[in-house]
DNA sequence: GGGCGTTCCTTGAAGGTTCAACAAAAGAGC
DNA sequence: GCTCTTTTGTTGAACCTTCAAGGAACGCCC
């Protein structure tokens, strides 16, 4: 059982700058995309992530994890993202359960087009404005923070919850 | 014209860890608040927000500014939360457009019975995971990034944009 | 091979958010 | 007072996310 105590002034001042920071900057980054790509940042993130890999491919399901979102969610977004012309679906040739999301030459260059006025928007929003030192704090904060929470989809494994 | 400087590694990294901690982060406590109060967050941190205040009462446009979220997404909030009997709204005696947004008694009950859920999650997830140290330099920081982005309903000034 | 639990992905409905458009009241300038 | 602009809050449609349910393929065990 975890322990009752409520959280000190510092605690929930820092609470509540933390949500407003996010909320601001999620609100910000999906109104440029928006604007300028037409898609919110977590399709973005999507079409980003899968350019990076081997072959532009990627199984749902690690798409999901790396990415951090529902399997369900991504189902959602695939099917907009492909009615788009942005991504392909294929079907896995070692599981036939499986489906593979394909980055197309459209969405590479979609990826290309809209990819300076996002890196801008971020680094303004965050890189430009802190210190070498509160980017290396920043990074070991998330971290850990991410650390502690585990991806909506995990194994129900009896340890948890 | 800001630079057109691409993120190095280290931002990269440090970028992909945020956006991976306040999606889960967000995400985890969403399910939480859904599960233990049958709202999503945001709908909590607005009766958290109005029993706060003297007489648990704010503008409309006050709290979304407070909030940090647009007035259209406060007004269908409350309605929402006005169906629930957590809130009601009163007209505004100094300003006839104006709307006010109180807390009901049931909403300050439901408050009581779930904020320590809530907290515990915030604790378990933030707190209890950072030395004090961090827990200020995540003050610092989302205050810097905060004050870096505006409200997206602030007045439009033509030296914004 | 047959049965059984699990994993993979999708689906549709319910609910939340965004955006543009709007009406009403307030304020500013004359 | 009268007009023009701004502010306030709401609305409905389009879009996105969540949740529960479900079909299909897999893997395991006998």
């Amino acid at each position: 059982m975890s322990s009752m105590k409520w959280l000190t002034e510092d605690e929930q001042a820092t609470w509540r700058a933390f949500l407003h920071a996010t909320t601001l900057l999620e609100d910000h980054l999906d109104r440029q995309l928006q604007r300028d790509a037409g898609m919110p940042h977590m399709y973005y993130a999507l079409l980003s992530t899968l350019s990076e890999t081997p072959q532009r491919r990627m199984r749902m399901t690690e798409l999901a994890e790396q990415t951090k979102i529902t399997r369900s969610r991504l189902s959602h977004a695939v099917a907009r993202l492909e009615g788009n012309g942005w991504l392909r679906r294929e079907s896995c040739p070692s599981d036939r359960r499986g489906q593979i999301a394909v980055l197309t030459d459209a969405g590479y260059e979609e990826l290309v087009r809209t990819a300076p006025g996002h890196v801008s928007a971020v680094r303004a929003a965050i890189f430009d404005r802190l210190t070498q030192e509160q980017v290396e704090q920043l990074g070991d904060i998330s971290r850990i923070i991410a650390d502690g929470l585990h991806h909506p989809e995990g194994a129900d494994v009896p340890w948890r919850r």
